[in-house]
DNA sequence: CATGAATGAGTTTTCATTCAT
DNA sequence: AATGAATGAAAACTCATTCAT
């Protein structure tokens, strides 16, 4: 049994081992990148042994592909219930934005990783294995544009585009290298996203 | 004297056993990612042995901030031509974007490992300490909101979304994902831009 | 459970990978010399992977040190017993020296070790920080000088002289330079220790 | 032909480029050990290429030979005229270590890099090959036990702890854990030797 | 479930030596 | 005689993964 059950405080602990991994392998995935993270670091700052991961995952590439999947599931879950409170594609698209923040804001080390995986790790060549999330912004998009509400531009590059625009927007805000407060800075991406493609 | 002589080839060949290990080095790191590339690949590809390739560079890590800043300076000589064609700060912005194109059209390994390096490798904070290409962009913007002929936004920010979306463009096209022709790629990103700045 | 308690002869081999390594360096050093001796070597003599030694110690340097520590102790350990048991600074002086050879006949091995280390590697400029041995000479001498019993040398130079006479007779006889038997050798050179500081 | 005709310094510098490496691996061994040089830093300092080396000795090994030799026979000249300016044992085996300490003050490099050759290097195991200057040392004392002037002790062992004893009284002034003057040093040594042996 | 010692192929790097010029 | 690029073997060290307990 667990010594979790003597602690009170076992809320703010790993309720199990599994769980302690994944948390100590995302964040100095995060931190440090994937590559120079070792199963050694991660099992130490997880308090367990080294051998005790591949309990749990068949490696370490398991390991990351788990990792990624949690992430931009719970990333999807928040902006599908953030599109589905709009009505105009203008208002999804902004409500899209507005979850990426959130979710930004909610998790950073979540997001953090899943943005290293996106732009280090391989590409999908095809748009139909796109992640989730990624899929939600360009059905927003293509409804957009089937509906006559936004611009004429390719869909595939438009949504590309304004992936982009707020993952490093994200990113320029955690650096510091954007003064902007929070919300101005959300207000300000979400404002010029939609003028991209209005009408 | 020189095999190179016997070689009408010759242009098309590394002159030299340096210029043997950057290109090979700057192929695959483009392709494979850096931490993926060990020296021994690069001896391999190079045609020449493993030790080499500490006579010419302090290490692995002095290879790669040699191609960056060998090609940094590449593209910047590409962009601060472009920009000094135009005369107002749209147009200056557009000749920017088709300088990035026009580069990553021409050394598309050069590109893919600029565009590695500066999502991998660490950020700089510092605005001041941004790389040159990145320097222009900034200058570009700023040129725009004083005069007024931009749209006011934070110049930070919207540097960030300017080179975001246009890297994107260039990865996505690249990858297939956009099956747009080159040419179309370039011009709708480039009205994009301008029309995301303009007043 | 392990293996040895199937091997009557258990006594005779390392209980551990640990000491496996420990023993492999020290034999190694001692013959060859520190430089000279690889990690490959150590772990083949060890019956282990290379690679285990870093699981051991933080690396070659952290092996010796530990070694020279593990060895000096002992040393330490065998001379203070002969310093207890004699009474004036003379007889204490003879035990000292006899105690020495002692050591180099018990474990021929870790002494030539020691004395590897102390020509070899870096010399201590403070007194203070001598190793634990030469501490137990110096001390020794001190308190011949104070009771009057020795003639007056500087006290540090009689204990460099007395120690490298020591080592040097141990590693004549080892080298079979000198022809004496183990028990005249050490008597000769007690006898000329004491000579030498005896008013 | 050689640059330093033009130069009226030449004096000071080393005449051919063979001197310049005899130099620079002299000092380099010396101050940190042989082992620890590279070749590559011989060549540096001596302001020559790495390949030269080669020209002049076989390798690293015969220029170390070459070292040894030329300075081994430097203090033996050193040693000889020493001892032939005495007539009996006692004031011939003063001579002696009065050579020792005035080589080592003349060439302190030359002695650091005999004391390290003769200490991390292989032993002679036949007296009849001990190096030249040990060899003095050796038929002063064998006259001073045939003359009787000597107390009677086995002759290698008496000239190990001797030499011994006068290496070490230079290291430990070196270093400066011995703080004695460098005349009250070599007097103190001086007597102790011959105190060691006079009947 | 959990441990951590053990593995062995892999990494970057160094170095004495050779060779074309 | 001199150069310095080139070589390849070997060094120290890392790491994902396995396995006996």
């Amino acid at each position: 049994m667990s010594v979790t059950a003597f602690h009170p405080d076992n809320r703010f602990m790993a309720e199990t081992k599994r769980e302690a991994i994944c948390d100590a392998a995302l964040s100095l995935f995060a931190s440090q990148g994937i590559d120079a993270t070792s199963t050694r670091q991660i099992a130490k700052r997880a308090g367990t042994a080294e051998g005790n991961i591949y309990r749990h995952f068949r490696g370490k590439d398991a390991l990351v592909r788990h990792l990624f999947e949690e992430n931009a599931m719970a990333l999807h879950q928040t902006l599908a219930e953030a599109v589905d409170e709009a009505d105009d594609p203008l208002e999804r698209l902004g409500a899209l934005v507005r979850g990426v923040f959130a979710f930004a804001a909610d998790q950073p080390v979540g997001f953090a990783f899943l943005f290293m995986v996106s732009t280090t790790g391989a590409f999908h060549d095809d748009p139909a294995e796109w992640p989730l999330p990624m899929m939600l912004f360009a059905q927003t998009l293509k409804g957009g544009f089937r509906s006559g509400d936004f611009r004429p531009v390719d869909p595939a590059l438009a949504t590309g585009w304004i992936v982009a625009m707020t993952q490093r927007a994200v990113i320029l805000h955690r650096t510091g290298i954007v003064r902007l407060g929070y919300d101005a800075l959300v207000d300000q991406t979400v404002e010029a996203v939609q003028h991209l493609l209005r009408r």
